[in-house]
DNA sequence: TGAAATGTTGGGGCG
DNA sequence: ACGCCCCAACATTTC
């Protein structure tokens, strides 16, 4: 082989458009050997759900390269090392990858340029994930912004970082003899006895071809009533995007300059356009809060909260994971999570106050169950949500503000529809009292099958206590 | 991107 | 006609 080839590691990345290291390798003009690495000790290793969408997504991953010319890598271990070796044994010239934006993340792959540097390899690293880098988002006196809405102003008045996409790569030479690659199948991503994933499966379609057909429906169908629909979680109005942005099937921007383009036709309107990229940009202040604060997956933003009066209350956890809670609007949230990798977004706001408020158990437990059991876990939307709500976070939801389950459920699931899709058993409850099936009358019940306590679980707890409760812990951690 | 408690206002019933 | 009370509707405050 007389040219030295370019080495691409994917990580959270998994698309060919608009993916600024996989273009640069190509710029290259040598052959390109794309690797995907397992990394099983890493921190925050993904979550059941995560990996079953990794795996299809990888598989869809590797077909688009392959058509494109490309042989995807997949190998397993310590990624340095793992990837170091590959340059040896490939004499690889270049190494591209997007970068990552987690303490420990970027640590590893700081050293890992570094050394590779010294080995005389030329390393680049691009944004792929992010409008703008965190860096490149910053207030007049020079730090990160820590309230979201001066940052989303300063966000739109920076513009995105690249105005133009990279097109979609339809050819990319790889070396003639293509190094070594495990099996993906032998890397055991699928759920098997039991195989929980068939309703995952026939709801999402993991890969950048589902992430731009979404794009393309939401974009079509749905975005002129999303401002005000997108908090009804019995409607289609949100984009359903999050777990093709969390493993990079599409970017940001690709959104950002679609949505423009929409706007541009007049087929979209402004207000919808802006409210929804500003839930896009949501997300990049995640990961800025992520960037600069190394412990938010673990310990509150807000230190005082870290002596909070939390229980510990197995049975209100494992209520709480199996929808068994008695509130019917928290139950079928985390019905539809368990069954279909996810959770309408209003809903997940409802669902962790109750957690944390109403049961006070620590954020972490949800934000770990999230983490498992989600198609899109992010670290930085995690971890950055979970403190939002539990009020320890940056631009944080007050404490005080604790969500009351039935009035939720009334306001944006007013016909009961979500909780007759989630909690069947209720489905024959007349809507008055379907968000609180314990007011219901004997005959109605009766007349509903429903027997409280045997059919249907009673409420785990008195809601107004619960709140009370809470705001009594509130007041001891703020006296002290 | 709350909810509950408390305060204010104004219309209607009624003596 | 008038004052008084009740209370719904709305506004403000508090957690």
């Amino acid at each position: 082989m007389a040219e030295r080839p370019a080495i691409v590691w994917f990580r959270n990345d998994l698309r060919t458009e608009d993916n600024p290291a996989l273009h640069a390798a190509r710029e290259t003009g040598a052959p390109v050997i794309p690797i995907y690495i397992l990394d099983k000790d890493i921190a925050h290793f993904p979550g059941a759900a995560s990996l079953w969408w990794l795996h299809h997504s990888l598989s869809s991953l590797a077909g688009d390269l392959k058509n494109a010319g490309a042989k995807l890598i997949y190998r397993s271990g310590k990624s340095a090392d793992v990837l170091k070796s590959l340059v040896k044994e490939t004499n690889a010239e270049h190494v591209f990858w997007n970068r990552r934006y987690y303490a420990k993340h970027v640590e590893i792959d700081k050293d890992l340029k570094s050394d590779l540097k010294a080995g005389g390899v030329a390393v680049e690293t691009f944004n792929g994930t992010l409008l703008r880098e965190p860096w490149e988002v910053e207030t007049a006196s020079g730090g990160p912004y820590r309230v979201y809405t001066p940052f989303w102003k300063a966000l739109k008045q920076l513009g995105p970082a690249r105005a133009h996409m990279r097109p979609n790569l339809r050819k990319i030479v790889g070396p003639a003899n293509p190094p070594k690659s495990e099996k993906l199948a032998s890397w055991n991503l699928l759920p098997v006895n039991p195989d929980w994933a068939t309703e995952i499966a026939e709801t999402w379609s993991p890969g950048e071809q589902g992430a731009r057909d979404r794009l393309n429906h939401f974009l079509n169908d749905n975005i002129n009533d999303y401002a005000d629909g997108r908090d009804r979680p019995d409607k289609d109005f949100t984009s359903r995007l999050s777990p093709h942005l969390s493993f990079g099937e599409i970017g940001p921007l690709q959104i950002w300059s679609a949505v423009h383009d929409k706007m541009a036709d007049g087929k979209v309107s402004d207000k919808a356009a802006m409210k929804f990229l500003s839930e896009v940009a949501w997300r990049d202040f995640s990961y800025n809060l992520l960037f600069y604060n190394d412990d938010l997956p673990d310990k509150p933003l807000r230190e005082n909260f870290a002596n909070y009066p939390w229980r510990d209350d197995r049975d209100g956890l494992k209520a709480w994971r199996k929808g068994e809670t008695g509130y019917p609007i928290v139950d079928a949230g985390m019905r539809q999570l368990w069954r279909t990798g996810w959770m309408h977004n209003r809903v997940r706001m409802i669902v962790a106050s109750f957690l944390i408020k109403d049961l006070l158990i620590p954020w972490q437990k949800g934000e770990a169950w999230f983490w498992d059991t989600l198609v899109d876990a992010d670290l930085a939307n995690n971890s950055a949500s979970w403190q939002w709500v539990a009020g320890c976070g940056a631009d944080a939801s007050p404490y005080f503000r604790i969500f009351n389950p039935v009035s939720q459920g009334e306001k944006f699931d007013p016909e009961g529809q979500y909780v007759r899709e989630f909690v069947p058993e209720l489905k024959n409850l007349p809507a008055k009292y379907i968000h609180a099936p314990w007011k219901a009358p004997e005959s109605v019940l009766e007349e509903a099958d429903i027997v409280l306590g045997k059919s249907y679980p009673n409420p785990i707890i008195d809601h107004a206590k619960a709140r009370e409760r809470a705001l009594e812990g509130y007041k001891e951690i703020k006296s002290a």
